[in-house]
DNA sequence: CGATAATAGTTCGACCTCGAACCATATCTG
DNA sequence: CAGATATGGTTCGAGGTCGAACTATTATCG
């Protein structure tokens, strides 16, 4: 029993709360209307990945997969991405951007920038690298 | 934009989550049949406080007073704590342990210590320290 | 005092999330 | 090749969470 240590899970709980708060103003803030931090999720590994499966998003974002059926449910029904099947192995669907899903980009990237200056305020960038490294671990041999 | 620091709120959010899951397997292993991790962040709350008001769990917990009403129901329901009116302030109402509720004591606590080493692992605690200490700064900076 | 503001709490609808059960397709294996 | 197995995905019901609107009670102040 170590009062200094143990409140790290209520301690990362917060901060992974204020962190989403912080998300959903903004994306409020940039007119991106009806989306949860979630839905940002899905768009940003969009960006780097020109399709995904259902399930390789699941992994991604760390959710199930009947999660991200609704989700990209929703993002098709707003028309930021698109879903078809996959002609060589059909138990695939490929979800990629539409040209609305890219217009979004520049946006979340603002939020990204913006979240982690908040984050890490005037933290030195070497106890940034610390923390990280720290946290890393844990998520790691987990 | 720095790779290595950039990635500190999906650290956060995926050890949250795997927090939230080892101590649901928990609950379910203790027989806390019907609890969510956060139904015992009430009751915890409630072992260091002989009474609290609805308002005082929503800022302990971190959640919305709607949220806490849901959730004191349910606790009260399961007859783990009761919630009585205060005479002199008809405005507040008193929530504490039921002798069913005082008794998962020893479960909560055991389940609190095992999810501790499972986060830490072998991390030396002058390691420990210094993590949560960075993750202090950030939740207090905000 | 009496109107106004502040505070505690609930209700309601919407949304994300999960797990279990299920369907569909592809792969493996005897 | 046919049955079993594995994999991708959806459906459905239940539960935690929030915000907005609301009720009720107490405090403030002109």
């Amino acid at each position: 029993m170590n009062f200094e240590t143990d409140i790290i899970i209520s301690l990362i709980a917060r901060i992974r709360e204020k962190a989403n708060r912080f998300i959903v103003e903004e994306l409020k803030r940039h007119n991106l209307k009806g989306l949860a931090p979630v839905h940002g999720d899905v768009l940003v590994a969009l960006f780097s990945h020109e399709e995904l499966t259902m399930k390789q998003i699941a992994d991604i974002i760390d959710r199930r997969k009947s999660t991200v059926t609704t989700l990209v449910e929703k993002l098709i029904m707003l028309g930021y991405v698109q879903k078809k099947q996959d002609a060589q192995d059909n138990r695939y669907f490929k979800v990629s951007l539409t040209s609305k899903g890219r217009k979004t980009r520049d946006k979340l990237i603002d939020i990204s920038n913006k979240l982690l200056s908040m984050v890490y305020k005037d933290m030195p960038v070497a106890k940034q690298k610390q923390l990280v490294k720290g946290l890393k671990q844990i998520n790691d041999n987990w």
